[in-house]
RNA sequence: GCCCAGGUAGCUCAGUCGGUAGAGCAUGCGACUGAAAAUCGCAGUGUCGGUGGUUCGAUUCCGCCCCUGGGCA
């Protein structure tokens, strides 16, 4: 583990400590996997196709957005041209009326990574779902499936009631997991009350272990793509006119005339709620593509605040550096 | 030129019956176990337009000046 630490400097730092000089990569264990994290509009799809046709690899979506099928622009989605030049996998694979997860994400993507490896591939593993990044590598709780009717029952018991309302219920039947979440947190609430409801017992019992992880640090190159919050401000707004020229509103459309329930993830996709208000003449378009830009500016924020305390094996590198620096890991 | 309304945080504004100020947004930081593109938490900064006066004390009251908007000429 250490020696892989280092042998990663040796090969990226421009300067590499002289006394590690003599560490060859022929004593390292070989790497199974490339993760591209980033947060959202830094060029993590454009870069793992270039280096899926270098290293001959399959790229693995580690987004929870890009598995539905009917978010095909909103989410970045690769294009069509772009999936016929390398195998992509887990893109578009989910009905918007799913409730998808991180769980199932990694019920998916298991045999996924073994069949792409047993094929004499290089999984590449590109997303910004931080969340699923640690469950892969960190392992997750095995918590029983909570039945759609439990679920809804849940939610039907808890519409329009304040969040500290539902922390007081919480509190009655499970004090332990109420102690640690805040009396603000709805979803949370609602998850721990609905677990309890399904097993009778503690979400807080569950967490106490977890799954053993798929993919261990020392055994992946993981990077973490680097830019600056203004560099990406601008590109996230000329992105969000992009995606309006190239039919977001169409999309979007479609999407509001399925009439999916506005609680399921598809409907709060970033750009969904606010491109629909101006459907709806709520707002005008300028507003709503502002809107829409700053919203995602935050998410970038959140997503590069999660990589630096939850992913702290992975390298932040600028997207050329992470080129060059996978290609040598790898080539 | 005259009349009116304003000039307070990066922006929009509130407020102080005289005791040196605060919300929202923006910004920054953080939490994170099956909705994570979600859901939450925390934190700055102000010569209160300038200048004189009254006062123990003025961002607040008074005079003058500057600036902005509206009206009248």
């Amino acid at each position: 583990m250490k020696a892989y630490f280092f042998h990663c400097r040796e090969k990226c730092d421009t300067q590499p400590p002289a006394e590690l000089t003599s560490l060859k990569p022929t004593s390292l264990p070989k790497l199974s996997a490339l993760i591209i994290a980033g947060p959202t509009a830094s060029g993590k799809s454009s870069l793992a196709l270039r280096l899926a046709r270098a290293l001959n690899g399959v790229i693995i979506n580690a987004d929870s957005m890009q598995v539905y099928r009917d978010l095909r622009i909103l989410s970045a989605r690769p294009h069509p041209d772009h999936e016929a030049i390398a195998l992509h996998r887990l893109y578009g694979h989910i009905d918007g009326a799913v409730n998808y997860s991180v769980g199932r994400w990694l019920a998916d993507i298991a045999p996924v990574l073994e069949e792409v490896r047993g094929a004499g591939h290089l999984p590449i593993i590109v997303g910004g779902t931080g969340l699923y990044f640690k469950a892969l590598m960190q392992g997750l709780s095995a918590i029983p499936q909570v039945s759609s009717d439990v679920r809804r029952k849940v939610r039907a018991e808890s519409t329009g009631l304040p969040a500290s309302e539902l922390h007081a219920r919480l509190k009655q039947c499970d004090p332990a997991i109420a102690a640690r979440l805040r009396p603000t947190d709805p979803q949370r609430i609602l998850r721990a009350l609905e677990v309890f409801e399904a097993t009778g017992q503690s979400l807080l019992s569950f967490q106490r272990s977890r799954t053993l992880p798929l993919l261990e640090a020392n055994e992946v190159f993981a990077v973490f793509l680097r830019m600056e919050r203004k560099a990406l401000k601008e590109r996230v707004a000329s992105r969000v006119d992009a995606m309006v020229h190239a039919g977001a509103l169409e999309e979007v459309a479609r999407l509001r005339e399925l009439g999916y329930d506005s609680a399921l993830p598809i409907m709060r996709a970033l750009g969904v709620p606010h491109l629909i208000a101006y459907l709806n003449g709520e707002i005008p378009l300028a507003d709503a593509a502002r809107l829409v830009t700053s919203d995602s500016v935050h998410y970038a924020k959140r997503q590069e605040t999660f990589a630096r305390n939850q992913l702290i094996t992975f390298e932040w590198l600028a997207p050329e550096e992470a080129e060059a620096c996978a290609l040598r890991h790898f080539a």
